[in-house]
DNA sequence: AACACACTGTTTATGGAATAAACAGTCTTA
DNA sequence: TAAGACTGTTTATTCCATAAACAGTGTGTT
């Protein structure tokens, strides 16, 4: 029966773990799954996952595409192994950093180091539970730290969700602006200008006045970080929640589930109503566009029988 | 001056916002920017952005392929406008939902709603400030909510981006079941079955003994929703600070950068060590898979000198 | 010793993708 | 009425992943 298990596991995964049958006869092996996931893993580095072609690792091993899939049944498997690769394992120094809340700030920390370190994680989507070796250590570690704890399990891991949740949003924001750094060629002080400036020209105080008030009271040339912001306030969340369970209290009707709106949205004429209001944006849209369009052949017309400019 | 700021918009970004010159010669246009558009979120909600091809839209509306790219100047700013429809606006019901809370976790649930009928806008890779109306639209809700509270901009920007993050978060773990569920032909019930039983096999007690633990205390199989847990943590944190705020107190030592490990990071003996630990788990997981080949090995061949199996 | 064959990396071929370039037809404007 | 701006289309290019068939190579079995 526990042998029945093994077989079914995905290709990939059986890989990751090292379950893979290894082959006795014919001719010696010139590569390796290693150094093949190592190359795949330099070119995403380089150039982004969308530059790892089976025929650029290929090539950069100086083999033919096809000999790779003699090592790894299809792309997704490399793909899977590269993840594998680059999310590596938390350091030690995690496990000694104080108490529980230290750990997990390490830990937030160490994860976003290697999102910026390997941006192209984070294009990988996403399925199910962390079943890879190296995914596991990082829950492991995440749980070690809350052991002390009064949380019952499920809570644990719904804070080590929440730290890791944390590094791969601020990873996201963050190697967009590095993508946006390298592909415009600007560096970050010019890309901030220049989108606050584009914010200046789009953003007008009746349609959008909380976001303008934000804009003119310089919020998006703000050097603060607003990842360690969030993730010092829901730190500070737990900790409150940490210390009720450590006195047994835990009637103050805290909520595991948000208030629920399924009634309201469930709602025939609630969402009647919605629609309208989605058709009547879209009506306000259009409208808008055509006086853009108005405004700017205007301009055009006015141009060309004014050609000083 | 301003005018020069507009034919500097990123292409797809003039398009979203409705400022793209509309001929006036020429033959009659059959198809709109809109139909596209509308077309290729169809395929997408039904088939993920994988089945969005220029073909595929252009097929859906009966056309040939490269008839589209008289209306988009890219695949690229096609998808950049499918993700502004996807997006759409909050509802009206959010501005009136009690205090700053529940205005935020009404932005979160129809923001989590969103994303789990548009899966696969969170396949989009972000770059940079939301730059598009719609996408404004939910920032400025967002800091409407905080209006009243005595945070700065920068504050309330952060935490606006904390709620979308955590949004953003749970959506892309729930679309990941959601297409296990799809891909695989399984319920959910099934699909957290296999993972458990795939967990229970693979994460030995000494390699993770906490990740252990809460597997054997049933944890993954557990109904409660760690995403709401986790943003009832943050803003339970976030209110303390609005309180602070309000009292004018926020001396407490409140960071709004992580304390930095950059000193020890760039420690050139810290890191050999820490490269020395990496190596060490190299060969511990190379002796660990031969342990396992061989343990299979065995066997195998055991199971053909005594075929009954 | 010899042979079968499991295994190696390679070659060739298929189908799909984005999109550049050139085309013939259509409608506006000068 | 003619220029030419604009339409949707055709054709062709380049890049993908990967299936299938290939000729060598080394091991286990006889």
């Amino acid at each position: 029966m526990t042998e029945d298990l093994e077989p079914e596991l995905p290709r990939g995964i059986a890989l990751a773990w090292g379950v893979a049958a290894n082959p006795q006869r014919g001719p010696k092996r010139e590569m390796s799954v290693e150094r093949i996931v190592e190359a795949a893993v330099e070119i995403a580095d380089a150039e982004g996952l969308g530059a790892v072609s089976m025929a650029a690792v290929a090539a950069r091993l100086g083999f033919t595409p096809m000999s790779l899939y003699r090592y790894v049944n299809a792309k997704e498997d490399l793909i899977l192994l590269m993840q594998e690769e680059a999310t590596g394992t938390p350091s030690a120094a995690v496990g000694e950093a104080g108490g529980w809340r230290e750990q997990l700030e390490a830990l937030y920390r160490e994860q976003l180091f290697n999102h910026l370190a390997h941006p192209w994680v984070l294009d990988i989507p996403i399925s199910g539970v962390p079943v890879t070796p190296n995914l596991a250590a990082w829950m492991d570690a995440g749980l070690g730290a809350l052991a002390e704890t009064h949380l019952t399990h499920e809570e644990r891991l719904a804070v080590m969700l929440f730290v890791s949740g944390a590094a791969r949003w601020a990873g996201s924001i963050l190697a967009g602006y590095a993508r946006l750094e390298r592909e415009r060629g600007l560096d970050g002080p010019a890309i901030t200008r220049t989108e606050d400036a584009m914010f200046r020209s789009l953003i007008t105080g009746d349609a959008y006045p909380h976001l303008r008030a934000a804009i003119e009271a310089g919020a998006f040339l703000d050097e603060a970080d607003p990842f360690a912001f969030a993730l010092a306030r829901g730190l500070d969340g737990i900790g409150d929640y940490i210390a009720a369970a450590a006195e047994g209290r835990h009637d103050a009707g805290i909520p595991w589930q948000l208030p629920d709106d399924a009634d309201i949205a469930d709602d025939k004429r609630y969402r009647e109503a919605r629609k309208s209001v989605r058709e009547a944006e879209k009506v306000l849209r259009a409208a808008r566009k055509a006086e853009r369009q108005e405004a700017r052949a205007a301009r055009d017309r006015r141009a060309k029988q004014n050609p000083a400019g």
